[in-house]
DNA sequence: GCTATAATTGACCAATTGGTCGAAATATAG
DNA sequence: CTATATTTCGACCAATTGGTCAATTATAGC
């Protein structure tokens, strides 16, 4: 029935309206500390009501987290496919990343904060749900090493180091992004990535 | 008398044990999931025992919180008073934080969860506290390339930008540490500032 | 209207937990 | 052995909060 249909949507529509009260939140209190209430308040509901909607405050956030690692997947895995040098796909990971940052600096944030926060349930599935992203961008970039390496795009070197010190600077950029430095993204990655290149002795072709 | 100082001193001791407890535990369950039951069972006392020697649950992580700023405070501190050019100066110091690291596992892994916790604390004194905290190793970075582009030791460049690099940098080998590369602190150092040098078009003299 | 279903709510429960307090235990001193 | 100070503990309190539920209201079809 056409009727159910508009229903439901609408049934969507309110639950992505609590997801967006609760991003904004979780962003400020962090999970531990915002009660369903707090959620329920800026979502302009009964605590109960919530309930309705969720079975469980667990499952607010981890919805969130699920659209996040969505939302990374996407970004990266198109750039992955593509036919290009290795840094060309590094610079077009990290431009895409830090775009995001930029227009979600609040979903950010708790990615940040409750990505460490291993312990912050009980619930065995949860744990597990955060490690599995934990490893998402690290192994994205260990990918992108080796296959660097293969193609001989840059010389050998140990990938598990080389692409927690990526990582590390990709966070770096994410930080002076969110803490409001002035420097474009694409400026930010230009620096780094030149240097880097600079660095591992590969000269830059431009296919970009 | 000798007696009260023993007595002090014992209570200390005491104190000391009770740190060491809490450290393991923070360390796996965070502060917020920690309770002060958990500390004290783990440091066979009871809970009421336990607030005769700390007066809140805060005032624990505080105190380990304080004993690494102080920590990384000394290992710094020095560093940045010798005459040595800049990338040496970082070398040093990336070397000494590692080498902590690496002998104070735990101790990290709480400030890397807790850090982004500044929210812990309805209290805005422990708050402060922590975002002071948390510039300190970013602002120590950022002195020294201040200091190596005075000294004409690297190229004009943005300090804002390349100290945050450099922390991540850092905090890769850090994380690449606790999760158990193989490679030696030496090795990783070497390896990211061997690059970096190179990039940023800076030669080698081995003054070290 | 009347009925059925969906949505919403306030009142309430049960568990957790930081923190208190007075009593008990233990050590110390004279 | 008694008096005093220190340390430890069990019992308890009060506040918070995730989650439940019966009752109420809005919505739509007949």
């Amino acid at each position: 029935m056409d009727l159910d249909l508009r229903k439901s949507k609408e049934r969507e529509e309110r639950k992505k309206a609590i997801i967006k009260a609760a991003v904004r939140i979780f962003s400020s209190k962090g999970f531990v500390h915002t009660t369903v209430s707090d959620i329920a308040q800026e979502a302009g509901f009964s605590k109960s009501a919530l309930y309705f909607y969720f079975r469980k405050k667990e499952d607010i956030i981890r919805e969130i987290l699920k659209s996040i690692i969505a939302d990374f997947r996407n970004l990266i895995g198109e750039i992955e496919l593509e036919d290009l040098p290795f840094f060309d796909k590094i610079e077009k990971m990290f431009n895409a990343i830090l775009n995001y940052v930029e227009f979600n600096k609040e979903i950010i944030t708790i990615l940040y904060s409750e990505a460490h926060n291993l312990y912050s349930s009980k619930e065995k599935k949860f744990r597990e749900f955060l490690e599995k992203y934990r490893g998402f961008v690290l192994n994205a970039i260990k990918t992108l090493i080796c296959q660097g390496i293969k193609d001989g795009d840059i010389k050998d070197c140990d990938a598990e180091l080389l692409s927690n010190v990526l990582r590390g600077m990709l966070a770096s950029l994410v930080f002076y992004r969110i803490e409001g430095g002035i420097l474009s993204n694409k400026e930010c990655v230009e620096f780094i990535l030149d240097t880097l290149r600079k660095g591992m002795e590969c000269v830059k072709n431009n296919s970009l």
